[in-house]
DNA sequence: TTTAAATGTACTGCGCCCAT
DNA sequence: ATGGGCGCAGTACATTTAAA
């Protein structure tokens, strides 16, 4: 069956595969499309990822036997993708096989109480659920091997969703209590049991990615031969909230998400009304909207990095815009800027889909912008 | 049967008006 | 000056209905 590469720019095909169905990352592309410029630029390593989520760059390239290094401005995803890609040996397996047998004996209430600044984490599960959710991580916080503690912790967030009585709907946590919520008991056990079989049954052998929480307009990338990522979206998803429930509940902290907010890429619509002067290749659109200046301007100092540690160039996979009805050709406009920079740029690879704003439906693309030195 | 279009959804941030 | 009320645009969408 042949499908359109551009199927590859969403999380869809990840869904089944081992490692990557650890953590739900919708936002995320799937393994083909690493595979694809890996073969595209006959790639021998190292490969660099500035935004790299939960981490499908490294992990496709750890596969491949190729050397990674992967940021993240998340805590969240930085700790997703570190779990995923880390080596795990037959000792691990053993001490969490143990550990979780008897995760749930004598059991006593939780001290720690789940909070989180925008909105209580209260409202989103049932009592039993969110009490659960409280013990477990709790528990995890106390154990001692630390590897197995990681996965535990992964497998807890990973299971919030279907556990709570909220669904992800663009932006915003969406309240349903007509949703069904499985209890997170079993569904944490379940997915402790997915993770450990995904190690046993397809382990992945090849050098140990690095991943750091860093900033990718003020990191300086290790030299590497090729980058493949894909930034945050134009648009106005703020994804400390989005993934609020699963920061907090990771570092414990009520005010989690702040430090993160203050810190993103300018690619959502906030009070923050700093302004740098905007490239010229965002045109006047950069004027009458600041946040695509201000997008754009993160964006360049950005390609600046990666002009200056980059062997050959990389892709960047984006989808281009639609604000105050204007249709912002993202692709074209980061493309013309890396050329400024000293890139050539070609689009090899895009899909429209359909961008549901008013006062009409409008086609826009989602797009692989291939830079070269 | 497959694909595109239409409709449904709830919540946010912003700008504007207007009363304090 | 401050802020509440309100309408509007917007949502890495989801589900249903119509068209090819």
């Amino acid at each position: 069956m042949r499908r359109d590469p551009g199927t590859y720019f969403t999380f869809e095909a990840s869904k089944p595969l081992p490692f990557h169905r650890w953590f739900y990352y919708k936002e995320a592309f799937s393994p083909p499309v690493v595979d694809y410029f890996l073969e595209y630029f006959s790639s021998t390593g190292p490969v660099f990822d500035p935004f790299s989520g939960i981490g499908t760059t490294p992990l496709s390239c750890k596969a491949s036997g190729l050397k990674s290094t992967a940021i993240d401005i998340s805590p969240l995803a930085v700790f997703a993708s570190r779990t995923k890609c880390a080596d795990y040996s037959e000792e691990d397996i053993g001490a969490a096989k143990n550990e979780l047998k008897a995760f749930f004996k004598n059991r006593q209430e939780p001290s720690f109480s789940w909070d989180f600044e925008l909105f209580s984490p209260r409202k989103f599960f049932s009592k039993r659920n969110y009490n659960d959710i409280c013990f477990i991580r709790e528990k995890i916080e106390q154990m001692e091997n630390q590897k197995v503690g990681s996965l535990f912790l992964l497998a807890l967030l990973s299971i919030l969703p279907q556990s709570g009585f909220f669904i992800k709907d663009g932006g915003v946590l969406r309240l349903e209590k007509s949703k069904s919520a499985i209890p997170a008991k079993h569904a944490f056990k379940k997915k402790v049991k997915q993770m450990l079989g995904d190690i046993e049954i397809s382990p992945i052998s090849g050098p140990e990615p690095e991943i750091f929480l860093a900033d990718a307009r003020s990191f300086s990338p290790p030299p590497h031969e090729l980058f493949i990522t894909s930034p945050p979206y134009l648009n106005n998803i703020d994804y400390s909230k989005v993934y609020g429930l699963e920061l907090s509940l990771l570092s414990m902290e009520k005010n989690a998400s702040l430090q993160m907010r203050r810190e993103a890429l300018r690619s959502f619509i906030t009070k923050d009304s700093s302004r740098s002067e905007p490239p010229e290749e965002a045109g006047e659109i950069a004027h009458r909207i600041p946040v695509a200046g201000q997008y754009f301007s993160d964006m360049e100092k950005v390609l600046q990095n990666l002009y200056k540690s980059t062997e050959k160039g990389g892709a960047l996979i984006v989808g281009n815009a639609v604000l105050q009805g204007e249709h912002i050709e993202v692709d074209r406009i980061l493309g013309e800027i890396g050329k400024r920079i000293g890139f050539e740029y070609e689009i090899p690879l895009w899909m429209e889909r359909i961008a549901d704003v008013k006062p009409a439906k409008l086609k826009v693309r989602e797009s692989a912008v291939v830079f070269r030195k």
